[in-house]
RNA sequence: GGUCGCGUGGCCGAGUGGCUAGGCACAGCUCUGCAAAAGCUGCUACUGCGGUUCGAAUCCGCACGCGACCUCCA
């Protein structure tokens, strides 16, 4: 595969919302951070949605040639759970609900996010930093913000001041607000006298003398702001301008405005050039969120033990069933389009081991070459992993043919066709083999095939009663027999 | 209320001016002792009403319906 048909990547920037070619900063360089979660409940697959999104643009990245530094941070403090800048800290409340030290609640949840992402075969990042690992950094940021005129102390608390910032700089850019608007749609602001305006935010919090998790700094002891983290972390570790910066849709604003802001006050640059959100997943129309009671976990996907589930699906399958849809439009979860990606994830599955067995013949009756630029194309095309599969979904049919002896391909044809679905559908879609198939287990296998024998015996003597006697009898045990032109294959229901 | 987005065949979902993805489901055929699997064929849609255009799912306007953000959320 020449460079040339792996290129050039278009994404689009949601700070321009228009798709852009993508060149980075540095090549072969690409630097990348991405939203982390909030580690003080289980993550729900709304969230793994996300993460898978951002997995695949990493695993593209890397598969165009690009040396990607990936930033997924952890936060472990700072997110409030109540009103603008007041209420409780989400890990403090967990942590006292729960019993525990507060970081042992984001022990806890960081463990479980990780196997969750393992399960999903969603890859780490190169970096994962965390809010509490970061407090100088986070620290000497509100200091700049605060010598640039743009962040005032108040109570041994630190704010972000908006209006100020907005005189001389594009506030609401990326979320497409207008301060004045902002302005005349501000709720209430009781309890909040310490700001001088609404819009105003937290870049440092004074802590309350009961409250657990708190640092020293030259306002007093207190905590960093909500937005902060991702600032000063990025900064660290992707300099103070990197390539893409990508998190939910929901975080648009005020999170990633914020950290615009935040950015242009302390260092007086923009830190992003491309802005990527990923939207959200749906459950009967409604947004899945922790906070909408409409999740459910990895573990009571596969289980299918929630009143939202008729079966349990693997997480392949749920993985698939993601990439079946542009990053960018709402997905709808439903049973029946789980089902119907589990069918189709398998009939990708069985083709890509039919494909390792196909002979050679002397012409090529399908054009393998045109088959891999469009599945560049594809993903070129600000990742539109549904066209890509569409494409791959081709490739299954002359897969099939050619194994059925309907088409022919040449060996070079068929190497070809391997690395390409070696490519695309095990590095860049990043789904694997799950279940256990003929082979992972011998003695299972040597079992099967002692029945395959005899059922071939019986057959051999036209005494179908007893052949399909066997062949029932090891479809209610949950195996599945096959006759083809090679023999009898046995896969599990 | 403000801002943004969406509305595609039985279902899920691509597609941004003509060449009408793909998956699942369904029907017929081929293969098979019968099944299953696989292949072939069929099913040809774009919320409604106007407008622009030789031509619109695709552009513009209006209406209706739905959602997201505006408060923690991927």
């Amino acid at each position: 595969m020449s460079d040339l048909l792996k290129g050039p990547f278009h994404l689009t920037n949601t700070l321009t919302r228009k798709k852009e070619e993508f060149v980075p900063l540095r090549p072969p360089h690409v630097g990348l951070y991405v939203c982390g979660p909030t580690v003080y409940s289980d993550v729900h697959l709304g969230n793994v949605r996300s993460f898978l999104t951002f997995d695949v643009l990493y695993r593209w990245l890397t598969h165009l040639g690009y040396k990607v530094r990936y930033v997924r941070n952890i936060t472990d403090v700072g997110h409030l759970v109540g009103d603008v800048d007041e209420g409780e800290d989400k890990i403090a409340k967990r942590a006292r609900l729960e019993q525990l030290e507060p970081m042992e609640i984001v022990q806890k949840y960081t463990n479980g996010f990780h196997d969750v992402m393992r399960l999903f075969n969603i890859l780490p990042p190169s970096i994962e930093p965390t809010a509490t690992g970061h407090l100088i950094e986070q620290i000497g940021m509100v200091e700049r913000i605060v010598e640039s005129g743009y962040g005032y102390e108040a109570n041994g608390s630190v704010y972000f001041d908006v209006p100020k910032f907005a005189e001389k700089h594009a506030y609401g850019e990326l979320s497409g607000r207008r301060i004045d608007e902002l302005m005349s749609n501000t709720r209430d602001t009781e309890g909040q006298d310490e700001k001088r305006s609404p819009l105003d935010f937290a870049i440092w919090k004074k802590a309350e003398p009961q409250h657990l998790m708190k640092w020293p700094s030259p306002w007093g002891e207190g905590f960093p702001g909500w937005h902060l983290e991702c600032s000063a972390m990025s900064t660290k570790y992707l300099g103070l301008t990197f390539d893409i910066h990508g998190g939910g849709m929901d975080l648009k604003f005020p999170h990633h405005e914020c950290e615009i802001a935040q950015s242009v006050a302390a260092d007086g640059v923009a830190p992003v050039r491309y802005w990527m959100h990923g939207n959200m997943l749906t459950v009967n129309g409604r947004k899945m969120a922790k906070s909408e009671g409409n999740g459910f976990t990895p573990e009571e996907l596969l289980t299918g033990n929630h009143k939202l589930l008729e079966q349990g699906y693997s997480a392949m399958t749920v993985r698939f069933f993601m990439l079946q849809c542009h990053y960018a439009s709402t997905l709808d979860f439903s049973n029946a389009a789980m089902q119907a990606a589990e069918k189709g994830l398998e009939r990708l599955m069985a083709a890509v081991v039919t494909l390792h067995k196909l002979k050679p013949g002397a012409t090529d009756g399908a054009d393998v070459e045109a088959l891999t630029g469009r599945c560049y194309a594809a993903m070129n095309d600000d990742l539109n992993t549904p066209v890509m599969i569409a494409e791959l979904f081709e490739g299954v049919r002359i897969i099939n043919s050619v194994h059925d002896g309907k088409l022919e391909l040449t060996a070079a044809g068929i190497d070809s066709l391997k690395g390409l679905y070696q490519s695309m559908v095990f590095e860049v879609l990043g789904l694997k083999e799950e279940s256990s198939s003929a082979s992972d287990d011998g003695a299972m296998d040597g079992l099967v095939q002692e029945f395959i024998r005899m059922r071939a015996e019986a057959k051999a003597r036209k005494d179908f009663g007893s052949s399909d006697a066997i062949r029932d009898r090891l479809l209610a045990l949950g195996i599945v027999l096959k006759d083809t032109k090679e023999g009898t294959t046995w896969e599990r229901a």
